[in-house]
DNA sequence: CAAGATTGAGCCCTCAATCTTA
DNA sequence: TAAGATTGAGGGCTCAATCTTG
């Protein structure tokens, strides 16, 4: 009977399954979406969660946070945005070093008529795949490990306006 | 009573979960990893699947399938991965436009004195944080979603030896 | 011509340094 | 001095084109 080596442990397993499922949702989604919609992941994920904040604006830090990115990748990703006329820089009056991303009417307009069809590609890859209780379940779980490794994600609620 | 509108639609907080937990747990585990190790994430992924596979070698292609990497990607990740004395090429004897990536004595007692460090910190911020029944679960959950979008991920057994 | 692997060009991200404001 | 945002330099990836072998 052969030794059970570390290299076949079953956490590596698990760990490995949730890195390919991620991989191959992303990278499914991004094609669809892409060709739908000619928006890639990043700039969707930008739009969505300045579609779902109050004034549709987030601070440059909040939103870097976010999106897992660093300040200056950020700065980069909202020139392009702001260069295709999705998203507007505002300035903070009460803080001047601080900055606000704002969804433009356009975006607005772009990120809603996007999004019908990615829910349904959202369903077709990865929800309807799971009954109700796998789908709570796996909700229940995934929120555990987000809380303990993802600093900032979408637990800090947008500062108040100012 | 508001409206839900389609930004708010729970199918893409069950998404958003998974990309979430995903990206955090990449974060801090790579952190950990290059200071333990030295090593970077992909590095160690290469790794870990060449430590997996009879006679620790995977065919270029099969190997860049595994790791969502383009054939193109993989060729660099390989140069570096030879040039640091890790892996090494051979030419496939039957079929001389293909080669393996083999890993080199070196590159398995790296991978070796990463591990038991690597699994501590991957029980630390992933596997300890649900019962065994959520593991159970949460594997069937991702090894369903894995399997439909997932091409050609670990599905495919290494090919035969030539 | 098709398949496996590599190369050149270009994109997007990070790190470190810088500028401005608190 | 610290915090927010930006810029320059450099790394790693993809796409398209190329070379070799089947």
């Amino acid at each position: 009977m052969a030794m059970a080596s570390p290299v076949d442990d079953e956490r590596l397993t698990l760990a490995g399954l949730l890195f390919e499922a991620n991989a191959g949702l992303v990278n499914e989604l991004s094609k669809r979406l892409e060709t739908e919609s000619g928006l890639s992941t990043q700039w969707f994920g930008v739009m969505l969660r300045l579609a779902r904040s109050p004034g549709q604006r987030l601070r440059m830090t909040d939103l870097a946070a976010q999106l897992t990115l660093t300040s200056s990748g950020l700065t980069r990703v909202v020139d392009r945005l702001e260069e295709a006329g999705y998203v507007r820089r505002e300035t903070c009056p009460s803080d001047r070093r601080g900055s606000y991303a704002a969804l433009t009417p356009s975006g607005k307009r772009k990120i809603e008529s996007a999004l019908p069809k990615h829910l349904d590609d959202l369903d077709e890859c990865f929800i309807s795949l799971l009954t109700d209780r796998e789908r709570r379940d796996l909700e229940k779980a995934l929120r555990k490990v987000r809380d303990a490794v993802y600093p900032q994600g979408l637990v800090n609620g947008p500062r108040a306006a100012c």
